[in-house]
DNA sequence: TAAATTTTGTACCAATCGGTAAGAAATTGA
DNA sequence: TCAATTTCTTACCGATTGGTACAAAATTTA
């Protein structure tokens, strides 16, 4: 055990309290006293921890991508199920995450790449942001090539084509969400986007 | 000619000023201190003009619906144009919007949708958000509704769900756009996008 | 128990935030 | 020319911003 006084808090529950605050107001929107509350901890504990305003939004958005992306991505593999099926799921368990009450709404990552364009936020973060979507996009391309190897879906449309209309499909039912869109609504507009498939 | 000191700036020229900086960092990511620079002139001069930051920030978006909303809506009027290529000329519109170079990056409403759920943007803006993005609803849905009735269209499909369906699109295409995807790849988008129709 | 180490709470820093008071400058009508 | 009116510039307001110095409190090692 290592000497000195022990940590009061837990840093894995008050980094996904700070990703809350992150994932609601965005950063620009985010004040160190808007996360120092809703962590429940002082301004040095949090420097202290991680670092600063900067790093502890990196490590948000690597948390994120971490607890949600997962999830998500799995669906793709479901065995027993049909290619539209798994494409659906996968879409279905985005716009479940992106309206669940108890989370803020809509998908952080989408928010995150929203603010990107201004100088608002840190070119080091924006560098992280255009990262996660670089790995979504190729593990789309990844999946949408072994379908299609498989003789799942036909062979005349390119995976990488596919793989940025999933992108801007999960995008755009993230904003939908954010604009108060209900589960149901969002479930319609899967269905009539993967019918092609 | 009304008495007193004229104005030394256009003030329609300001507030497109005003436009680009909020759509460029978002309302939370915008300092008066950017607007004043970039309108090139005095924090009095802009709250006698245009009353204060939210009300400044208002009165953009409506701008914006104004300057760019009617372009994209009449893509979907054009004659002696199919169902398909009046619905891909509407996208098609948004897609180049929010890829122009001389543009803040993806569009300005969606950007603003986003940043919504949070406590950064005031009650009052954010209902004008929600109602800019109901008129598109509705506008949507009573054209798909008057396309089915002239046999332009399945009846299959309900002209709401379709109206969900293309407004996550054009989000997802701006939020594409803000993450640097180049017009080519939203245009292949938008193709596949409406395969069904 | 004493020294070393780590985290805590308080109190503070310069800079910036949104917003305004007050007077100089410019223009009109009388 | 002179009062009335409007905008401009400067300088400022209290509050909040991101970030830190410092010492008390707590814990381990010796």
């Amino acid at each position: 055990m290592k000497a000195g006084r022990h940590r009061c808090f837990d840093k894995e529950i008050a980094l996904e309290q700070a990703m809350d605050v992150f994932w609601t107001n965005g950063f620009a929107g985010t004040s160190m006293s808007d996360l120092t509350t809703a962590m429940g901890i002082n301004k040095p504990s949090l420097y202290s921890a991680f670092g600063n305003k900067e790093k502890l939004y990196k490590s948000t958005l690597e948390r994120y991508v971490q607890k949600y992306g997962a999830i998500h991505a799995e669906q793709l593999f479901l065995e027993g199920k049909s290619f539209n099926e798994r494409l659906r799921s996968y879409l279905t368990s985005i716009a479940q995450m992106a309206t669940e009450p108890k989370l803020p709404g809509g998908c952080f990552v989408c928010l995150s790449t929203c603010e990107m364009d201004g100088a608002s936020i840190p070119v080091d973060a924006m560098q992280t942001i255009f990262k996660i979507n670089q790995v979504t996009n190729s593990s789309l391309t990844d999946f949408f090539k072994s379908e299609i190897a498989a003789g799942n879906v036909s062979s005349e449309r390119s995976p990488n084509i596919m793989a940025n209309y999933i992108m801007s499909l999960q995008f755009g039912l993230a904003v939908m969400a954010r604009s108060g869109a209900k589960i149901s609504e969002l479930d319609e507009i899967i269905t009539l986007s993967t019918e092609q498939f």
